[in-house]
RNA sequence: GUGGGUGUAGCUCAGCUGGCAGAGCACUGGGUUGUGAUCCCAGGUGUCGCGGGUUCAAGUCCCGUCACUCACCCCA
């Protein structure tokens, strides 16, 4: 008999940690939907065209990283490396931006890069995004960036940081580009380094290793070229964040890998997980829209990694949401009290009780160790006694305490019991 | 694509210079035929990743191979 693993780089998530997953990710969600967020759910694959457009021909994400097939009408299919494209279509499309704007919304689903995988990167990830798009305002980078550290911090994560710059817009960036070349050119640089150095300069400004960090320590910084307007507009990002109280630092060197980002740009970096650090990023994205064919509007949102924030949970020993399966236990001894429990599941589940039961004629002990582990707060247990007497035990499993209910009041009983 | 590390029970791992395949956790039953989480007793787990070689003898040494993993790169 054969047997089956995951394809490489494919996580599973299942309980007790599936329960995390999916905190952090409602919780991000549900900040959005608080500052007026509407939730989008859109395909896993689209127009491969689109992402090579949109995401920039000359990223490595679009060079190497893309799972792309032909589908069986001839047309070429791609998994979506990322999320902001899709949205962007969909908006177009659907003519969402003809109406008030900024339009707003909330995506969360899964990605595709086919990338070596490491700690903190798979080949399948998850991710929950924000979109703003219509309205060039300081204060909507603000929000968007704002949203995300409230998510972090809801999370109970303490141990990231945000980091900010400014990448100038499409009127101050060439130049700068230029300049950065020609300073670059001038450097004792690897055949490797030289060609980055061509394709996206700014990533050798990030380079890792010591000597080429000190070969660029005096290299021009875009934060010291932006022009009037952009300059002006990363100030006013800078004084919303201080009246939101969302601390940052500021990162001259950040590099971003996707082509459309402009103006402000920032990451979540969390020192826990390795060396992929970025539980979540985004920026503006001024030319997006009009370079996939809709009006030349602006935009501005961030992608959360579900996946990473998770690690980073579980490196701070933090555990968002509930990873208990049920707030009540059933054990029944012998098969009339079984039969009431049975009864008893729907009444209390109508009720909004988590209920489950032992199941499969254990003995008692065996179904009280069934409760423990469940992580109920509340074990009900039903023996031929207390059916005579019309009574059930509802026991309290932290401290032990036990007392008889009156059987035809045990939903209400419960639910005060569970203070609701 | 390039380097390093690791593959032994469901999980986490030990196994020395080759000599009977191990522990803890988890699971099941019992101590208590109406009480879990603590305690005690009992129980079963295995193509030692796979293929070849050396040897009286290989989990252990050698060669190959596959998988996983970390890092470069890249990014969420």
């Amino acid at each position: 008999m054969t047997t089956f693993s995951a394809p490489k780089g494919v996580p599973d998530y299942f309980p007790p940690v599936s329960a995390t997953f999916a905190a952090v990710r409602d919780i991000l969600l549900d900040a959005a939907r608080l500052a007026g967020y509407g939730y989008i759910e859109l395909p896993v694959f689209e127009d491969t065209a689109l992402f090579a457009r949109g995401v920039g021909e000359s990223t490595d994400v679009v060079t190497k990283e893309m799972y792309t097939f032909t589908d069986r009408g001839g047309r070429s299919i791609t998994l979506r490396p990322e999320g902001t494209a899709g949205v962007m279509r969909a908006v177009i499309e659907h003519g969402l931006d003809k109406g008030q704007l900024p339009v707003k919304l909330a995506y969360a689903g899964q990605f595709f890069r086919a990338e070596q995988p490491q700690a903190g990167r798979y080949r399948q990830f998850h991710q929950v995004g924000v979109e703003a798009i219509g309205v060039d305002d300081p204060a909507l980078d603000a929000e968007v960036i704002a949203i995300a550290d409230e998510a972090f911090r809801r999370m109970g994560l303490t141990g990231y940081r945000l980091e900010l710059t400014s990448l100038g817009d499409a009127s101050d960036r060439p130049a700068y580009r230029e300049l950065l070349q020609a300073f670059l050119a001038k450097l004792p640089l690897d055949e490797e380094t030289r060609r980055r150095a061509t394709i996206n300069p700014l990533r050798v400004l990030d380079d890792k290793r010591p000597e080429v960090r000190a070969l660029v320590e005096d290299a021009p910084l875009m934060r010291d070229h932006l022009s009037d307007a952009s300059r002006a507009h990363y100030e006013q990002v800078k004084d919303y964040l201080n009246d939101l109280g969302v601390k940052f630092v500021e990162n001259p060197r950040m590099v971003r890998g996707l082509d459309y980002y402009t103006k402000t740009c920032f990451e979540f970096v969390h020192d826990g997980l390795g060396a992929q650090s970025a539980i979540g990023g985004g920026g503006r994205y001024d030319g997006l829209m009009e370079q996939l064919g809709g009006q030349p509007l602006s935009g501005v949102g961030f992608g959360l990694g579900v996946d990473r924030s998770l690690l980073a949970c579980q490196v701070e020993g933090v555990q968002p949401g509930d990873v208990a399966r049920c707030d009540v236990y059933g054990v029944a001894l012998g098969e009339a009290a079984k039969s009431r429990l049975v009864a008893l599941s729907a009444a209390l589940r109508g009720a909004g009780v988590r209920f489950d039961l032992a199941y499969g004629g254990k003995g008692l002990k065996g179904a009280m160790k069934g409760a423990d582990r469940s992580g109920a707060k509340f074990a009900l247990v039903l023996g031929e006694r207390d059916i005579e007497a019309g009574v059930v035990q509802l026991k309290e499993l932290a401290s032990g305490d036990q007392r008889e209910v009156p059987l035809v009041d045990v939903v209400i009983a419960v639910r005060e019991a569970l203070g609701r």
